[in-house]
DNA sequence: TATAGGAACTTAACACTGTTAACCAATAAT
DNA sequence: ATTATTGGTTAACAGTGTTAAGTTCCTATA
């Protein structure tokens, strides 16, 4: 049996990943994981060295997920700004689809876990490489006026970020429509790539 | 002894918070708390239902010091711009200034406690209110062109939420300078107000 | 074929956690 | 004087992550 050796380990990622989405990250417990898998809950060990190692596996198959979506959604054929556009929608889709994931992704703050190894952080940065050469791409074609795409890049990270996190969290005001926040918040980001963004009638970004 | 009740409740108060400024929120545990306020850990239970309703009047200080921070920082006799960029600048202070706070305020995810209940939000609305009162000001003197304010306190709200979480969280790529990423984060908000905001050679964002 | 080695896994335990039930002492009210 | 209330305690429960020690079982070598 070659690789036979870590099925359980397989077991144990895909029903603790289930698990985090169907019942969320507070409720995640190793001897819980452990029933779901018919072993005990030191056997996880085996295969992690701890609680946080495994969940940093979970997270790193979150930012592939993540990935995957945006490179596939991502048409490079197309005008830069409407990328832009895209890159930003999926990734809020991505974060209000799967609000789980995103939260160990990004929302579980450092001091509650050890700390994410840098090699692992590689992963996280694909997705600010996809935005920031999509950047450099406008800025070549003269679509954007960027001067540091890698600024530039965090900044339209950690916008998009603060509004799926206050989203996930019930922290907008109720009276704020969700559709609107987020056409605002899409516009405002594409705002800052170059000239003014309104919105149009058909609620769709327009650069005038 | 009118409210020398209320003594202990005070010490748990101030003891936590201090403990939740120093020692971080993952190492705040009633018996801890306890053992620093000299009394047994149900005690507490007699001031505060349960851990949750003592982080909620945590919560609660916390909004009432950043509003204080806002309120003195904000001069109503200066240009709407002005207001707009002082009061980014001082959220972003405050959030990187107080993590500990900031994380119990804005990042703790409902999940992980006890709903927080619907009338404290009216304190944590607050600054989304002083936020959209500086928009209206500016919309009516014709400096800004925003068509619903709240929609756009809360996108700005989004916008310097993630960008301090994610400053606090150590995920923003460590070839940004924090400085650069601050000042491009706070021109992004700025520019979304009307026109077009460049970077001055001193660093201060310029309207052009 | 017998035996040693190691891999996969388990049980029992430790030191924590939030929380509750039961109890006790002192003070205030009837 | 007796009752009720206030403010506090100890002991316990059920749960957590984690480790040390022990157990099975298969495989490879003497």
């Amino acid at each position: 049996m070659p690789d036979n050796n870590h099925d359980l380990r397989r077991t144990i990622l895909d029903t603790s990943r289930r698990m985090l989405v169907n019942e969320g990250f507070t409720n995640l417990s190793m001897r819980k994981i452990a029933t779901e898998c018919d072993c005990s809950a030191t056997s996880i060990y085996l295969y992690f060295k701890n609680k946080d190692a495994l969940l940093h596996a979970l997270i790193e198959e979150g930012f592939d997920l993540l990935f995957e979506k945006l490179k596939t959604a991502d048409d490079s054929q197309r005008p830069p700004l409407d990328r832009a556009n895209t890159i930003c929608r999926e990734f809020i889709d991505f974060g209000l689809g799967n609000p789980e994931y995103y939260e160990i992704m990004f929302q579980l703050h450092p001091r509650h876990m050890e700390r994410y190894p840098v090699e692992k952080f590689r992963k996280a940065r694909k997705n600010i490489d996809l935005i920031m050469y999509l950047l450099e791409d406008g800025s070549k074609k003269g679509d954007f006026l960027i001067e540091e795409p890698r600024v530039v890049a965090n900044v339209i990270l950690a916008t998009i970020h603060g509004a799926v996190s206050l989203l996930n969290a019930g922290r907008i005001d109720s009276r704020v429509g969700k559709e609107a926040f987020v056409e605002t918040v899409v516009a405002s980001v594409l705002a800052g790539l170059k000239g003014t963004v309104i919105m149009g009638k058909d609620q769709q970004p327009v650069v005038s």
